[in-house]
DNA sequence: AAATATTATGTAATCGATTACAAATGAGTG
DNA sequence: CACTCATTTGTAATCGATTACATAATATTT
């Protein structure tokens, strides 16, 4: 199939040595004495040598790739993170493969374990079936599965997340400090984890600033699209009494509020304030700019991976350590004003 | 390492007979009789039996899986592209694997052959250095590499691609038809194929309406970026003379280009027509709602995986087809007026 | 019915690395 | 110098599937 290349034979024989000295050579250096691995070394340069991934493999019994799983690869929000998972596994010598929970069944997601295709998961996803995921957990057990972003509430994996909570209260305050009182919340998806804890901090930060919260006026966004911001921005063009501002579940539904807000007529920041979740790229250059929450998505994509990996070696994450919180940031631009 | 499930030879025990006729089942029915097929499967099916991959790819001397390497995983461009590879390869047991080219060495790349680690590649990359390309070609001789997107001119290898050329020049259409006549373009990075193909459809274009092409209204947009697209705006505001439209290379630097426009008192479409291309997802939601150049990259996924599944099964593909253009769409929204 | 062709199945070698175990070598000690 | 212990290396079994080849069973032809 492939132009064959040398096998570890090869080295051995060109070496003057067994195959296994050189596997230990290559794998675990300090087995071997100096001057053996020298010319070890210099066979393997000389030859061109590559390890055979599927037989190391075989005879390793592991997959030597982790699985990254997202809901849905076609959203622009995954592709930091997946870039952050990609740095951390370029070094070492595990493949990194990307798979769709929206296309894929469960038997085949159970498959990529049983297949031996994957050592570990990065799952993207906190909506997946409980039984799936129980079914994962019951074919890699010592727990090789790591939740980035999302998470699956009452399940103790570990778990990578930005403070969404967190991240609500500095919208809530800032949107204060402005001089507002009447604010609004734009919900994503109403089951997503995300959406709960956005919406838990919008509504703690409220009761803390002494403010009510209209329930009307706490609309749900369906998902965390652009559609859904217009949509929620149809909603509030039709109520009587509106809110002064409104912090949004992700800055695609900051952005399709204010678009359809634009449409009628109505201008951001002037009659209306937005704050949106996410800071991706287009915020700073959308007109108005957009007022967000900053998610380091890179990072999270980092410490996932970094935890997986950790996790893979056998160093298990200490109880205390199973939820890594990262912060998240106001940016202040053009879509807040003072009322 | 995991709970190791059942083995072939289980299955054969199960089924009563050999380990032989159990793969054959699996993998070629056909020359299985039909009451030990159906022995077989219900073997499968109540020992739970799953392939090793690792023990198959070895046998096949195949990786069994393809790499997809794209020249930035954090642009939200290609998460679209993706997708579509990704459905292709779902129903196929290829896994994919995704790699920036951005972070990794020309050695790291060329491992991932030698290491058997992947048995075709889509490249998104047209950037590619040629020693690269070449010793991949050398590793992989059939031809396992198919470019999507970019490609790499002087280069014979498959490759799918949107008719760029075709897109420029519907968008100078557009634009004459409204009424312009000084038409510029903000190019993308200067040495990008896809640049120099939307900037010859451009000069096509101006030619064949009778437009001049004035050398200082076509600018290097350095990237496909939305700062490159501002960059752009601030030249152009400093020039005495400026045109009344300008076609740009991508989305990003035409949000860019309005975006910049818009904080120095200039708007689009009332003093500017702009044009855009790609039709990312945010364009249509844009303010002003972005005219542009819709690729269709879902399919443009679809078929490079579909053209590398053909050559990895060893269907070659016909020298007529080497090329696969796809078409673009003008897409007409709020970002061009009359003038 | 014998001869031949076809289809179905089994036996065992094979893919290329890792590693348990054994053996050889060398260092250190009384 | 004989003995113990540590270090280094080699031999060969092993991971779990596929498949070349041999053989058995069945169908077809004369």
């Amino acid at each position: 199939m492939n132009a064959k290349g040398p096998r570890i034979q090869e080295v051995a024989v060109e070496a003057g040595v067994s195959t296994a000295t050189v596997s230990r050579t290559l794998s675990n250096p300090d087995l071997v004495s100096e001057k053996t691995r020298e010319a070890v070394l210099a066979a393997v340069e000389k030859t061109g040598y590559r390890i055979n991934r599927a037989a190391q493999n075989l005879r390793k019994r592991q997959a030597g790739a982790i699985l990254v799983l997202l809901p849905n690869l076609g959203n622009p929000f995954f592709s930091q993170i997946l870039s952050g998972i990609e740095s951390v596994f370029a070094t070492s010598d595990l493949s990194v493969l990307i798979a769709d929970t929206n296309g894929i069944k469960q038997d085949q997601l159970t498959g990529y374990f049983r297949d031996t295709r994957a050592d570990g998961v990065i799952l993207l996803d906190g909506g997946i079936p409980r039984a799936v995921l129980n079914e994962l957990a019951q074919t890699t057990p010592d727990n090789r599965i790591v939740f980035a972003c999302e998470w699956k509430p009452g399940t103790d994996l570990p778990s990578v997340r930005s403070d969404n909570r967190g991240g609500a209260q500095q919208a809530i305050a800032h949107l204060v400090q402005l001089g507002h009182s009447k604010i609004g919340h734009i919900a994503g998806p109403r089951n997503n984890v995300l959406t709960k804890e956005r919406l838990a901090g919008f509504e703690a930060a409220m009761r803390n600033q002494g403010l009510e919260i209209v329930p009307r006026w706490v609309v749900d966004g369906g998902d965390f699209s652009l559609d859904a911001g217009a949509q929620a921005a149809r909603q509030f063009i039709e109520m009587d009494e509106r809110p002064t501002a409104v912090f949004c579940g992700s800055d695609l539904i900051a952005m399709g509020f204010i678009s359809e807000m634009h449409k009628r007529g109505i201008s951001v920041p002037n009659d209306f304030s937005v704050v949106g979740f996410d800071d991706i790229e287009i915020a700073d250059r959308f007109i108005p700019s957009l007022t967000t929450i900053r998610q380091n998505r890179t990072q999270l994509g980092v410490l996932a991976a970094t935890t997986l990996l950790g996790q893979l070696s056998g160093r298990a994450v200490a109880a205390q350590d199973n939820v890594q919180l990262v912060d998240v940031l106001l940016i202040k631009r053009g879509s807040t004003a003072a009322i």
